[in-house]
DNA sequence: GCCAACGTTGGC
DNA sequence: GCCAACGTTGGC
């Protein structure tokens, strides 16, 4: 199973209404980039991600699971935009900030950390089990 | 609200 | 196919 990390800016789309959504989940649209839109090509069923909120919260709050895998962005017509749906799996029970992450040399290869344009990236093993811990989080 | 970093566009 | 100009993102 692969890890990712999902960019959301809480003003318009935040854990609050990704959980309201329920198991059915939620199509992650509107990503209008290459390199994220492949990134979601490559996720499988069952794939698990961070639910990072950006801008204005600048920390991961929760853990979503593709529960689709890649299809068409329903709102475009442009057939090159994909997307996959995702669901609410559990809170974190300690949001891990940016500031975290950054002090951390362990998780300085993230893309979170030196390409912060990207906005579905890919995480390793190992970053999933170390921003987990410092969450208090069940991975 | 500013601005650096990055991706995309379009003229040549 | 290069690269300058432009638009967008996102941390601060």
């Amino acid at each position: 199973m692969a890890y990712w990390l999902f960019k959301s800016e809480p003003d318009v789309w935040g854990w609050d209404k990704q959980v309201a959504k329920g198991e059915a989940g939620e199509q992650w649209d509107g990503v209008r980039n290459y390199q994220a839109r492949n990134n979601m090509r490559a996720m499988k069923l069952g794939d698990r991600g961070f639910f990072y909120h950006s801008r204005t919260g600048l920390e991961i709050v929760g853990i979503v699971e593709v529960c689709a895998e890649a299809h068409q962005d329903s709102t475009t017509d442009d057939e090159r935009w994909e997307c996959v749906d995702i669901k609410a799996v559990r809170p974190f029970t300690r949001p891990v900030t940016m500031k975290e992450i950054k002090a951390d040399p362990r998780l300085a290869e993230m893309s979170l950390v030196n390409n912060s344009r990207l906005s579905v990236q890919p995480v390793t093993d190992a970053e999933w089990q170390i921003i987990c811990e410092m969450g208090n989080t069940k991975p």
